[in-house]
DNA sequence: ACTTCAATAT
DNA sequence: CATATTGAAG
């Protein structure tokens, strides 16, 4: 109890006081009991301990509440928070270059938002990443090994390593396979099997069949990100250097290249938008539904302009980090024992200004939100 | 019907 | 190498 007391002492209460404030506190954290189940199960002892220290008497804690907030109990009434589990964990992660952890990311806190009655409303889930690191959980991370065979394919088992945990369902397939590939779609006989070998994908399979899709497990992105990091940010890193420092094997400067130009798509001021009224900082969560959460951009401002530490608290895991936000990412002793590129080649005329991206030494960074595409507005997709 | 994303094509 | 387009998947 003296936890208490002191904490009393410290807010001059007393324990009725005290008790109302633990009362509050857990009414306002009671929507996210879900998101926060600890909290509020703490916040929920706390207030039976103090009743018992006060009366002596064991007191029911939940007058009014309900002890537990069963995740559809708020569906009934409408929007409901889909996912939104800040659980950053890297377990899994990969034991080789776990060195760099860093902040991975900015903004990826999503708010999805389902209504009952409408499926597609502002599920976007920000960003590109989603696919990265939902995907493969586990860190084959034996990158020492030959596999990782570009025919790989892992399906979302998003887990372990991942940041976002769905809480619906969601089966989490184990997560041996390292690699497996598809089965052959058609002209690829199982001839190979047999002898050889199993792993030679590329091979025979004659015809042009498009590549097995590489999935870029959180773990090979990380390994991208770090690449990225050394090569002084993603506007500098070209997709060969980007290939050899990551080092894994069996991947390719085209599959570096199209990942590249992804990121830099994503990477890049999203929205150009500006959300005038609010400042950024008066509006760092928003009511979506009857549920507040915390705005994504405010979580990608809260990046480049506040410290991390406000980050890393803020903002859960994302994948996709301004890399080069910052200084020394990892070895990085010397200043030039790494080639900085910074600049890069302007071909010639052209490159009709205005495009945003002219970086200037540093590395690039761009911590803008990313957020991304999306919410509501309809277009802003090539495809249509 | 739409989006995202890696693979290709330029 | 950068970008644009394609095609597959969700």
């Amino acid at each position: 109890m003296y936890f208490f007391t002191e904490k009393m002492q410290r807010l001059k209460m007393g324990f009725p006081d005290y008790i109302q404030a633990l009362e509050e506190e857990r009414r306002k954290i009671q929507v996210f009991c879900k998101e926060l189940p600890l909290s509020f199960e703490l916040v929920t002892q706390a207030i039976e301990a103090c009743r018992q220290q006060l009366s002596g008497t064991t007191s029911e804690y939940n007058l009014n509440g309900q002890s537990e907030c069963s995740e559809r109990t708020t569906s009934s009434e409408g929007p409901v928070l889909e996912e939104f589990i800040p659980i950053k964990k890297r377990a899994s992660s990969s034991p080789c270059c776990d060195e760099d952890d860093e902040d991975y990311e900015q903004h990826s806190l999503r708010q999805t938002v389902l209504n009952e009655d409408n499926k597609n409303n502002d599920k976007r889930k920000s960003d590109w990443l989603r696919s990265v690191q939902l995907w493969n959980p586990d860190p084959p991370a034996e990158e020492d090994a030959t596999k990782k065979v570009p025919g790989m394919e892992l399906k979302r088992s998003g887990s372990g390593g991942g940041a976002f945990q769905p809480f619906h369902k969601e089966e989490r397939a184990a997560k041996a396979t390292e690699t497996l590939y598809k089965a052959p779609s058609s002209t690829r006989v199982a001839a190979a099997s047999s002898s050889a070998g199993e792993l030679t994908p590329e091979k025979n399979q004659n015809e042009g069949q498009r590549k097995q899709r590489r999935c870029w497990s959180q773990d090979l992105h990380k390994r991208f990100l770090h690449a990225l990091q050394q090569l002084g940010g993603a506007d500098s890193a070209t997709p060969k250097q980007i290939r050899e420092l990551m080092n894994v094997d069996g991947l390719t400067n085209d599959e570096v290249k199209s990942h590249l130009q992804k990121y830099r798509l994503h990477t890049r001021r999203p929205s150009p938008l500006v959300h005038n009224s609010s400042s950024p900082q008066a509006a760092p969560f928003v009511l979506v539904g009857n549920i507040f959460v915390q705005s994504p951009e405010y979580a990608a401002v809260a990046t480049s302009t506040a410290s991390r530490e406000v980050t890393t608290v803020t903002a859960p895991a994302g994948v996709y980090a301004p890399v080069a936000t910052h200084p020394t990412p990892v070895s990085q002793p010397s200043a030039d024992s790494i080639k900085k590129p910074q600049f890069k080649k302007f071909k010639h005329s052209e490159h009709s200004n205005s495009d945003e991206r002219g970086h200037h030494s540093e590395g690039a960074v761009h911590s803008n939100s990313p957020t991304s595409s999306s919410s509501t507005h309809t277009s802003a997709s090539p495809s249509y």
